[in-house]
DNA sequence: CCGGCGTGGCGTCAGCTGGC
DNA sequence: GCCAGCTGACGCCACGCCGG
């Protein structure tokens, strides 16, 4: 029997985890017009220590390229309602929306399931080691960022010591290559940052970025609250006041609700799958035990019958 | 070679759930 | 009660297979 110990389920056979497209590819850059930016940034670090993060933005990227960089386009019917909110439309909603109820999620079952009929299977846990750790990082930013495609900001670590011992190494923002993006749909001085885990997995991030008129990139702040899942920080701009900032902020908060919820999905799908093959391997076990138990049965009968006769 | 079909993966939305 | 996380549902795309 697999043990189910861990956050990640060992089971026999292997879960082809294809690496991801990213929303944004990365492009080679070269930094321009070199200068420091303070930055102070709260991380929730990999569970993996020493092992360098990688940071890659996307400056001013709109809805529209990140999908298409992701090669997904979506056509959702929708219609307006009168609050003016665009509502999705589907006649057959309601109907399944009465039949279908919901399930426990994969982790209550499989635990239920260990506990219940196989005290040799450990419950899935939090990985405890994620959550423990934040780092707090004061860093500063040798090179900056402009407008204009194909640059790179190279973030280095003020202190290498407190950074390696929290698994945050490096990181390394680049922008990728642009030639699909243009400033529309994304909020203006949004940045999405998408940055490799040590354990591969990746990470996006909106990052504000206001770039003066000399072309430098504004200081920002990075901080993961406690709400955050590991791996993700929130961006804050500080001193917002105009209705423009103001929606900027809330697009800004959606695309990062999208973000968490992007990594949420394909979480839970790969949930789902270990899940199916935990179930698979019972079914295996269980019919291997069937069938032990009715050749055992077999065997008394005619233990039995020669007895009797 | 090409179109149809099945399968798998992804992003997003919506609704439920548990923690605070 | 609020909020963040989880997950089912949906639509889309990519890919492989198969028959014509």
């Amino acid at each position: 029997m697999p043990g189910f110990g861990g956050k990640q389920l060992e089971m026999d056979g292997s879960i082809d985890d294809k690496s991801e497209d990213s929303p944004s590819s990365s492009g080679s850059s070269q930094p321009q017009n070199l200068s420091t930016v303070v930055h102070t940034i709260t991380a929730v670090p990999t569970a993996i220590p020493n092992q360098p993060v990688q940071v890659q933005s996307v400056i001013q990227p709109t809805q529209q390229s990140v999908i298409q960089a992701a090669g997904q386009i979506q056509t959702v019917q929708v219609e307006e309602d009168g609050e003016g909110h665009l509502v999705r439309t589907d006649p057959d909603i309601e109907k399944r929306r009465e039949i279908l109820s919901r399930r426990p999620s994969y982790r209550k079952i499989l635990n239920e399931l260990s506990s219940a009929e196989a005290p040799g299977i450990a419950k899935i846990e939090e990985d405890k080691e994620e959550e423990a750790a934040i780092t707090s990082i004061q860093t500063t930013i040798p090179s900056y960022v402009q407008t204009s495609a194909g640059q790179t900001i190279q973030i280095a670590a003020a202190n290498q010591n407190e950074l390696t011992t929290q698994g945050l190494q490096t990181i390394t923002m680049t922008n990728a290559g642009q030639g699909a993006v243009t400033a529309a749909a994304m909020p203006a001085g949004t940045t999405i940052v998408q940055y490799t885990q040590g354990d591969g997995s990746q990470q996006f991030v909106t990052v504000p970025v206001s770039i003066s008129p000399a072309g430098e990139v504004q200081a920002y702040q990075i901080r993961a609250p406690s709400s955050l899942p590991a791996g993700v920080v929130m961006a804050t701009p500080t001193g917002i006041t105009s209705p423009q900032q103001l929606a900027e902020e809330s697009a800004r908060k959606r695309e990062l609700r999208l973000m968490k919820n992007r990594v949420a999905a394909r979480e839970c799908r790969k949930k789902k799958k270990e899940y199916v093959k935990c179930l698979e391997n019972r079914v295996a076990v269980l019919e291997q035990q069937n069938k032990a138990l009715i050749e055992e049965l077999k065997q008394l009968k005619d233990l039995y019958c020669h007895k009797n006769e």
